[in-house]
DNA sequence: AAAAGAGCTGAGTGATCACTCAATGCTATC
DNA sequence: GATAGCATTGAGTGATCACTCAGCTCTTTT
């Protein structure tokens, strides 16, 4: 009976997470993702329902996209510690990457959404915890497998890895040069491995 | 000859920089700014020239502030490192003042603003380089005083220490607790004394 | 080929955006 | 009290905002 759909629902919504991350969410307008996505007004309403459900379903995809490369960095590295060391290092090749933004885009949602957009707030808010919990959950590993010191707190360690994180990825937005990006990454990506028992060296 | 202002041009720019830094740049509309510094149109523009133009005052306020907070904190420590640390403390407490954000404005700004307000954003980013160079600075007095080894950069530990504190602002803009944000400052507070020489402990 | 049901279109909605300017208000000087 | 001159006003500008919906197109079913 129906007419085919002209528009994949997945590659829409990447190319308006495209959009969303490099400009944020209020100086995205609906003009720009006519464009992005070559659809009329219309169709990404009735696809999306609003701007800011669009908005929350790219947060999601975001999330979803940057859980499965933090997954695949660890997962490559046997010991908790230098996956998440690794990660580290890969974020400090932030700047030779071609991406909308090299600021995470939570962070960005985080910072620029307001009380009129609660619901895309508590969205970002809650991804954001989620990328937490994997964290922990990783130093937790570490500490079971005898790497950390059994005195040391995993959720400390992994709020302090998320704020290392955010910290490199805003001062990678600066004007800065590729090779201090690569030295603020290592440098944290040692911080982190001094934590090893048997690396007091 | 002349009619007197009825506004204090400081004060205004202040109640501004209250609205800018907690709502954003895209999000704070004239309205906003007409009801907060009690100014029709008219006078704000005559004053202010544009909304962009008094973003870009407000910033230079909110970094002029920043900087004064920062050199009152190191002055009344004799040691530069237990200057920075008890910075990095300070912060810590961003949960239970009263603010517009705990985020830091220039990094909002950094994130936020995109080609169109290109001007803002070279602003934003001329402040932060200059706070870079303070904190750069102090590790240099520290090296000097022999707090730090002299094999240290002490331009990476500036930048190391900028994105800790982009990294526990943004952290603290999160709906989590008071004492996590206290208890990350403090772990980035000991990490920065653990650079001490006479500290190996 | 007709009908039915879905997706798509794009001109148009009222609201709000940043911003302007002719008129007016106020004060200091003469 | 008249004049000069800057500060202030606020209705109004065109542009853009997010969003709607009646009509159309296309595909499948009968």
């Amino acid at each position: 009976m129906s007419r085919a759909t002209l528009h994949n629902r997945q590659d829409s919504l990447e190319r308006a997470l495209q959009l969303f991350w490099c400009k944020g969410f209020h100086a995205t307008s609906l003009k720009d993702l006519e464009r992005a996505l070559d659809m009329r007004p219309g169709s990404i309403y009735a696809t999306f329902g609003s701007k800011g459900q669009l908005f929350q379903e790219a947060l999601e995809c975001y999330a979803r996209l940057a859980l499965v490369e933090l997954e695949r960095t660890l997962d490559i590295h046997e010991s908790p510690l230098a996956g998440l060391a690794a990660y580290l290092r890969r974020l400090g090749g932030l700047r030779d990457q071609e991406l909308p933004s090299r600021a995470c885009m939570l962070v960005k949602s985080l910072l620029e959404l307001g009380e009129r957009e609660q619901a895309a707030r508590d969205k970002a808010e809650a991804l954001l915890a989620g990328m937490e919990a994997r964290f922990i959950e990783r130093f937790a590993t570490a500490q079971r497998a005898g790497e950390l010191d059994s005195q040391l707190d995993p959720t400390r360690l992994g709020r302090r890895l998320q704020a290392e994180v955010m910290g490199l990825r805003s001062f990678a937005q600066r004007d800065v040069d590729s090779a201090a990006v690569h030295a603020l990454a290592e440098d944290m990506a040692l911080s982190l491995e001094a934590l090893r028992v048997n690396s007091v060296a």
